[in-house]
DNA sequence: GGGGCATGTTGACCACGTCAACATACACAC
DNA sequence: GTGTGTATGTTGACGTGGTCAACATGCCCC
């Protein structure tokens, strides 16, 4: 993956540790990621990666970061897609969302449910997916303003509709539901749903 | 906690494992987890799990279920609450089932995020988490049919729901929710939006 | 062309899950 | 009661993995 030649400086080691990594989170799970095992995927030892990082944490922290910043990419492009009509644009986020998680389960697990990693407050981490929420937030404010969502604070919306899509990602990766289930329906009812009751009117 | 004398053999074991590790799990993490620990705050060797578990993922699943039966005994409590009138019934068992998470996060953590036990299908975690389903979907066929909810498929509404509230809750739980937030609130609006998206009505 | 810092290596340590061999005691038959 | 078998508990040992300290290497800049 990495172009570099291999001498004995390995050249840009912290980024390919990163890589190989989350390659190996994909592949095996998180418990196959061990230091031996990426040094050696790497033809280096044990104990290079701790030059780059103090310990396992901060590399699985690193990669999961890398994931928020994949993830919220892919938001971005269908964000500006195409026609900023209406709440389509929203549906389609919610769409991409879990569909990404749905690719990488193993790595959206990491990104969120790594007891390790939230256990500290790590503030690169807390950044990335703060930047997530505040797209989010963005595109309701827009779409407020278009009077196709209820008024209100938009920061709450967000939460709920983050909510509403890292559940159903989340319910999915962890094969919580019946696999029976068309999966391509489901998210679309579940977008649907959460988009009508974000959706301005009704009394109460 | 256990009330057994202790004699060379402890009389209940198996259950103290589960309440103890529950304990552990609940006070230090499931890092802090560990055979030895287990055994060692029970009085008790290391290798003594192993005559009630074969290994330490079987002991994590049956703590897991019982945290399944708890949460499912107390959206019960809910379910037949005082007055069965409206929907209000519902957004009770949601805001439950969220302050549950919130009581219990390493236990609920465990519950769901747990790829280990998630990797090989535990069937009797299936079972459990498959009787909170089945209840949900119950309580949605109920409120079809007095109109209170839009027809169509209830599981596929359960499933919309259980998305709404696990990912609130798992969101809350992993820190991803700003703290200045007004939980409560953010819980009462999300089950609000849900159920107003549940609610049937406008076209489409 | 030499010194210093960044980077990589190796040996060692400890914690942990797990297994096999061994110990204990309770239950039940006689 | 006595004996024996099975369930339960203990201990020693092994392999794996994270981590640190001491050492090696080589790039960079004067």
């Amino acid at each position: 993956m990495a172009e570099r030649d291999r001498t004995y400086h390995h050249g840009d080691l912290r980024s390919s540790l990163v890589e190989v990594a989350a390659a190996m989170i994909s592949e095996g799970g998180t418990a196959s990621v061990t230091m031996r095992a990426i040094g050696s995927r790497l033809g280096v030892s044990r104990g290079a990666p701790y030059r780059h990082f103090p310990d396992k944490t901060a590399l699985l922290v690193a990669v999961a970061v890398a994931g928020f910043k994949r993830l919220n990419r892919r938001l971005g492009a269908s964000d500006t897609g195409a026609s900023p009509s209406s709440v389509e644009q929203l549906r389609r986020m919610g769409e991409q969302y879990v569909r990404f998680a749905l690719e990488h389960p193993a790595h959206y697990r990491l990104m969120y449910g790594k007891e390790a990693l939230a256990r500290q407050d790590q503030p690169e981490l807390r950044k990335a997916a703060g930047a997530l929420l505040e797209n989010l937030v963005d595109v309701i404010r827009v779409h407020q303003q278009r009077g196709e969502i209820e008024g209100g604070d938009p920061r709450a919306q967000a939460y709920v509709a983050w909510s509403a899509v890292h559940g159903l990602a989340s319910l999915l990766i962890e094969r919580q539901i019946d696999p029976n289930v068309d999966v391509d329906e489901l998210i679309r009812q579940t977008t649907q749903t959460l988009l009508r009751g974000l959706r301005d009117h009704s009394p109460d």
